[in-house]
DNA sequence: GTAGACCTTGACGTCGGCGTCAAGGCCAGC
DNA sequence: GCTGGCCTTGACGCCGACGTCAAGGTCTAC
């Protein structure tokens, strides 16, 4: 099967099949008239690459689970390698999914603090006299908000 | 104050001021010598530009708030612009971190599995006969895991 | 023989947020 | 005047995973 065959196949472009092959990390055999030709095998290390790398892992990451099938293995992480690759995987996502959890806390807090801002301003806007007075008083001169009578 | 002891200040580099200057995001006086030049309303602009990059907030997001305070706003998310920009941003922070968490459940899922296959494969070698049988009767011929006796 | 669909290599562009030179100007202290 | 420390602009480098264009070779069908 040729370059354009597989990346149909594998639902990707040429671009990124050659991409693979000048890392190294599929390389093709060559017909005669110098074409990339690729087999059933090749296909499955390519799906084992598309797979982690749409888990969001590195090319160079998927390198050893490439290796391990390459090496006659019945899965890509059936070698220690790759399961090194899960765990700092693992470790990592943990990492990342807890600072973005803190930022998001920081951030839906800044939101909420903005608006009662806002809301403050507003209901300050709305009665021209300021915020309703707690008693029947009315201060004589300085009076909040009342600079645009 | 000049260029450097803005970013001392600041605890950032003179190359990420210039950088924020070309952007248009905080642009600088100019001493005759043509030296940048900085006062505290640049600090807090600068401060305020800090903590959303911080946060992960793209330069570009944090435009509105720069503006806002500029305006003479007490902060930089009085503006609706901002909050929009909050809004946004949380909302990108839930898919995110929904994406992570699947992915991190996905990850432990394989890791769990190939884990489990290892052992299973290690038991099988250490016992050169195969898993212990569940009875004591041994099969004639058929014994799994028996292809290298 | 020629159009068109496929393939080749090579090289530059993209996105963001700067880092890192290079070549030179300005100013203070000795 | 001269050293050293600050400043200036300009321009290329980096990371990753490709996109995109250019110039050309190969094969099939008509």
């Amino acid at each position: 099967m040729r370059i354009g065959e597989l990346a149909q196949q594998a639902g990707i472009t040429t671009r990124t099949l050659r991409h693979y092959e000048s890392l190294g990390l599929l390389p093709a055999r060559r017909t005669g008239n110098g074409y990339r030709t690729y087999d059933e095998e090749d296909l499955r290390l390519l799906r084992q690459i598309r797979t982690l790398a749409d888990f969001g892992f590195g090319l160079e990451e998927t390198r050893p689970f490439v290796e391990c099938l390459r090496a006659g293995h019945p899965a890509g992480d059936s070698c220690p390698a790759s399961l090194e690759v899960y765990r700092r995987k693992l470790a990592e996502l943990d990492d990342c999914i807890e600072d973005l959890q803190r930022v998001r806390a920081e951030v839906g807090a800044q939101l909420a603090r903005a608006e009662l801002a806002r809301a403050a301003l507003q209901a300050e806007a709305d009665i021209p006299g300021g915020p309703p007075p707690r008693c029947a008083f009315t201060p004589p001169d300085t009076a909040p908000g009342s600079s645009k009578p």
